[in-house]
Order: C-alpha cells, then sequence, then structure tokens
RNA sequence: GGUGCUAUCGUCUAGUGGCCUAGGACAACGGCCUCUCACGCCGUAAACCCCGGUUCGAGUCCGGGUAGCACUACCA
C-alpha cells in the first residue's frame, strides 16, 4: 500500500516536473569569446544550439564573452557574426547582423549583450554572493599566488588554504574596507563548501558527480578591469536571459559543478538550464583538440572564412574562400558527433532541425575527417547550377587573367567538368584549354598518344574537318568515326592525338564536346598549330 | 600528480541483451564504362581495447584494468 502511494507520489511529481519542462521556453545561446577567429569546433557549437532551437520554436541567442580585456581580438565579434551568417545559422536575439549588411545590430529585451556592456548588473550580484557569505574578497598578487605554487605542489585556493591566505575571511573588516579604498587590486573568490558531491545531470552523458574538494575558489570577479570572470558572467547572464539550455563544449564539464554551486548560492536552482557538453573535434592524426595549427600543418582550414588577425597579423584560410559551399560545411559539421535514425548523410539544414537530437549525439571525441567533408562539397557542389557556379569561379577565371568572359561558355563548360571536381577553384584546372589555347604539351600523354603517324593523321582530320557541312556533335561522329573506319585507324590513337592538339594533354570532358565549346576556327587552329610545334 | 569524460573497420559512425555471419559512409584497393583523364556504377579488404562477472545468451549490462582526451589561471 505504502509502495504505491509512494509510486503514485513519484508519477505525479515526474508529471508535473515534466510539464514544467516542457512549458519552459527553449532559449538556447551561443557565447563565443572575441580573440580570434570562430574555430570550427564552436562552429559546431552553434549549429547544435540552433538546430536545438529551431527544433523547438525556441529562441538561438548570441551574446559575446568579452570578460577578458587582454584577449580581445578587433573584428573577430564581426567575423563570428559573418561566419554565422553565411552558414545561415540564424540569430533570434542577442548581436547579429543586420539582414543583408556586415552592420551588428542588437535585438531583444535582455541585453545588453556584450558582457563588458553589462558591468553593472555584474556588480549587483557580486554584492549579493558577497553578503550572502557565498564569496569573499582577495587580496593575494599574482606573483604571490605564483610564488605559491611553486612552492606548493598542486596547490589550490580553497577550503584548506584560504585561511591562509590575504582575503577578507583573515583579515579584519576595516583593514579590508581600507585597502579597497586605498585602491588595492582585488579579486572576489566564490567560496566553495567543501566534502559535498555536487551532481550535475547532462542530457548527453547522465549523471556526472564530482565532489567539491576538488574544486577551488574560483575568481569571479576582478577589479582591476572592473570585470567579472566567465564562470559569473555565464550564470548571471544565462539566468537574466531566461537560457534553459546551456548547449556547450565537453571542455566545460569539469566546471559544470562549480556552476551548479553558483546557481545555488544565487537561489536559482529551480531555474538552472539543463547542461549539454559536446564531444570535442579532434586532430585528425595523432591526438588531442584540434587546434588552428593542424590546419597550417595538413593543409585544410579550421576557420569558417578567412580571417587577417590585426592583432598578430596572421591570416587564416577559411572554408568559404577555399572554395566551400555552406551547405556543405554545415551538412559535414552536423555528423561530426551526431548520427540520425539511418543511414542518411546528406542532410539539408530544415532535415537537420527536423531530425537533430541531442540523444543522439555522440560522447566520444570526433577526429577531424577532412577527406569526408571534401567528399560532401562535391555532393553540394554538383546540386548547384551551372549559372550559380559560373558567378563563383569568376574570381579565379580573374586570378588567370580572363575577365569579363562570356558567362553562358563559363556555365556551359562548367556543366562538362563539375562532375570531375570537389571545389569551385578546382574548375581551372578542369577547364583551363577552354579558355587558354595549349601553349605546351603534356610529356606523358605525348609519350603514350602521340605517335609517328600522328602529324599524317592530323593533317587528314584536318582536310575532313574542314569539309563538314554542320560543327555539331552528332555530325562530326559520324563524319570522323566514318573516316577512320575506312581508313582502318585505331579510333583510340586518332582520337587521343587530336585531343592532345586541342587540350595539350590526354584528359577532359568528350572530344566533342570540347570542339562544340571552341567552335570550327578555334579547333582547327588549334590542330595546326599543334602540328607545327609537335613535328 | 589530481578529478572527470570516453573507448565498434585507417576515419565518421549504426547498434539500447537474441534480428550481428557486426550495417552504412569517407578513404584505400580491384573491376566495369570509355577516344583520354575524371565522374559514375559494381565489388574486395577492413573493427567490437583487455580481463573478469551477470545471463540460457553480451558489441550491448556490471566491476576492474589499460589507453586516449579534457580540465586543473585574476582564459574562455
Amino acid at each position: 500500500m505504502c509502495k504505491y502511494l509512494r509510486m503514485s507520489f513519484f508519477y505525479c511529481t515526474f508529471a508535473l516536473a515534466k510539464v514544467l519542462i516542457m512549458e519552459r521556453r527553449v532559449r538556447v545561446r551561443f557565447a563565443p569569446s572575441p580573440t580570434g577567429a570562430l574555430h570550427i569546433g564552436g562552429v559546431r557549437t552553434a549549429l547544435y544550439n540552433y538546430l536545438f532551437a529551431r527544433q523547438h520554436g525556441g529562441d538561438m541567442l548570441l551574446r559575446i564573452e568579452d570578460t577578458d580585456s587582454t584577449r580581445f581580438v578587433p573584428g573577430a565579434e564581426e567575423y563570428i557574426l559573418e561566419a554565422l551568417d553565411w552558414l545561415g545559422i540564424g540569430i533570434d536575439e542577442g548581436l547579429r547582423q543586420k539582414k543583408g549588411t556586415k552592420e551588428i545590430e542588437a535585438v531583444g529585451s535582455h541585453g545588453p549583450y556584450r558582457q563588458s556592456e553589462r558591468r553593472e548588473i555584474y556588480h549587483q550580484y557580486v554584492k549579493q554572493l558577497l553578503d550572502s557569505g557565498h564569496a569573499y574578497i582577495a587580496f593575494d598578487t599574482p606573483e604571490e599566488l605564483e610564488a605559491k605554487r611553486a612552492a606548493i605542489p598542486n596547490f589550490q585556493y580553497d577550503a584548506r588554504t584560504r585561511m591562509e591566505m590575504r582575503n577578507s575571511l583573515t583579515i579584519p573588516a576595516e583593514e579590508v574596507q581600507a585597502l579597497i579604498d586605498k585602491g588595492e587590486k582585488y579579486v572576489v573568490r566564490f567560496k566553495v563548501e567543501p566534502n559535498e558531491d555536487v551532481h550535475v545531470h547532462d542530457l548527453i552523458r547522465g549523471e556526472v558527480v564530482i565532489n567539491s574538494n576538488i574544486l577551488d575558489d574560483k575568481v569571479l570577479y576582478k577589479s582591476a578591469d572592473d570585470l567579472p570572470t566567465y564562470h559569473l558572467a555565464n550564470i548571471v547572464d544565462d539566468h537574466l536571459m531566461e537560457i534553459s539550455h546551456v548547449i556547450r563544449g565537453e571542455e566545460w564539464l569539469p566546471s559544470a559543478p562549480l556552476h551548479v554551486l553558483l546557481y545555488r548560492a544565487f537561489g536559482w536552482q529551480d531555474t538552472m538550464p539543463e547542461f549539454a557538453h559536446l564531444p570535442l573535434l579532434l586532430k585528425p592524426d595523432g591526438n588531442g583538440k584540434l587546434s588552428k595549427r593542424d590546419g597550417d600543418r595538413l593543409g585544410f582550414p579550421v576557420f569558417p572564412l578567412e580571417f587577417h588577425n590585426q592583432k598578430d597579423g596572421t591570416v587564416s584560410s577559411g572554408y568559404r574562400e577555399s572554395g566551400y559551399l555552406p551547405e556543405a560545411v554545415i551538412n559535414f559539421l552536423a555528423l561530426l558527433g551526431w548520427h540520425g535514425t539511418g543511414d542518411q548523410e546528406m542532410y539539408t539544414m530544415d532535415e537537420l532541425i527536423k531530425e537533430f537530437s541531442l540523444d543522439r549525439v555522440s560522447k566520444a571525441g570526433a577526429k577531424f575527417d577532412y577527406e569526408k567533408g571534401k567528399w560532401f562539397n562535391h555532393q553540394y557542389l554538383q546540386l548547384r547550377s551551372n549559372e550559380e557556379l559560373a558567378q563563383m569561379f569568376l574570381p579565379t577565371l580573374a586570378a588567370h587573367g580572363i575577365e569579363n568572359p562570356d558567362m553562358q561558355m563559363v556555365a556551359q563548360v562548367i556543366g562538362l567538368t563539375k562532375d570531375r571536381v570537389n571545389f569551385v577553384p578546382e574548375l581551372w584546372e578542369q577547364t583551363n584549354f577552354f579558355f587558354v589555347a595549349p601553349t605546351e604539351y603534356d610529356e606523358k600523354s605525348l609519350a603514350k598518344r602521340w605517335k609517328e603517324d600522328s602529324p599524317r593523321h592530323m593533317t587528314e582530320l584536318l582536310e575532313v574537318l574542314e569539309g563538314v557541312p554542320s560543327w555539331d556533335a552528332e555530325t562530326l561522329d559520324g563524319i570522323v568515326m566514318g573516316w577512320i573506319a575506312a581508313k582502318e585507324y585505331g579510333v583510340g590513337i586518332v582520337m587521343n592525338a587530336f585531343r592532345i592538339c586541342l587540350v595539350g594533354a590526354a584528359r577532359g570532358p568528350h572530344i566533342w564536346a570540347i570542339t562544340d565549346v571552341l567552335g570550327k576556327d578555334e579547333t582547327l587552329k588549334r590542330v595546326k598549330t599543334a602540328l607545327i610545334r609537335l613535328t
């Protein structure tokens, strides 16, 4: 009897909790730090947040976490917003690019959305923690701390050591005030109560338990720049911005218990967001987190857009500039750590929004598989129209001195060659001979396909071609093949020699497709040129 | 060192106790197509980290090892 009562009680509270969770509006945030280009791992975090928000009809916020004034990089904020815009990761609230411009706008009623503009807000909450005894003021200088760490192995500022340090727990109140008035630099530290198992519920990993003994008294605020640290700002902002789910990288898992403790200290445990810690993106070779250096070393971008770092003068390559299509990057990234229920690999953004689910996110880190990224781009490239690709190809053409080309012709040659490239710029290697007559002939092709009889064959072919009634593929094929058959020549040897004359090598699309684009005059001209240069 | 997380083909992964002789994709290799090079198509090779336990039955659950990673700042 008792047992049943208890069970129904559990069911009731469970149902109630479920209703509460379900009724809560889904609000997630992507909160990058403007310390440089947005790392591809950050892009994936943003994507998963976006997919989750859209799926639940909730809000995707963008907040800038610039609480480290020393690490700010000019242009980083604009870069982040432009990258998200390029990828189609829409922002509902916070900072975003004004539609169709590069201008930044702030939308929403929970602002400001830059932490550096929220100083006043944090003051109030630092005071609350100080007043409630959950935090204290510490005067130890960085040098003193460093000396302490050097002297004592595994030194940690916590319940065991805080009474030996220079802080408001060990210094009389009047003296503390005097020091502050004197302008002495101080920090506010969170007072972690020892010996408590802190439970963090993670949507991907389940229950994670960490004992508070291993947590140190984290710095929450520094008077030096009048800014909070990440931990404080993050909790205050997520609470004030009514964030329902915190979806972030696994590197935050160890500090999640601290965050739970902070929510409790503020008395916000009832509205604390749900947590989901995403697996990390790893180096393609060896082990470890994917870094900017790996991209340089292995020759692929680790950033969405090219970035010119004004602070250190470095330039980092980007997916966009390397010829990637945004939908390919999205698809590729989505599958690095998440997988749908079936064997489907190609997903549009809308399909991802429909299918995405946090409980299908893997727990283990994913090695960055650049080769597969290429394949995705190949797939999406085939889906684009020739006209669209022609527009995208323009900069590459210009780089090779082809200005103001005939766009219809560009689209036509792209249609002939796009299935053999992964990226738009690679189109040049496949189509260059359409734009420029060969200036030299590939040695290997010559050795294999240009025989003793070739000059004679080409001379005869020239005559045959001169006399055709119409320059279309069908006619040409009929006449030339007929001539080859009548003369009992080898089709391969004649056609390949012909190809070398037109292309400069034994490669390229079907020969009649080439002659069609080139036209009669140019075709004959190229054969004549080759005849002169190869005899 | 401490704490936590993780562990299926080379890589991304499917797998939620019997549908597993472990499935798909990328890459690799072979073949077909063909005037060439590609694309495409077809096929081949390729994995449950180890040791125990639970169970009639374990890739799947549990324990222990091992390994990898993350964190361990007045960085985020």
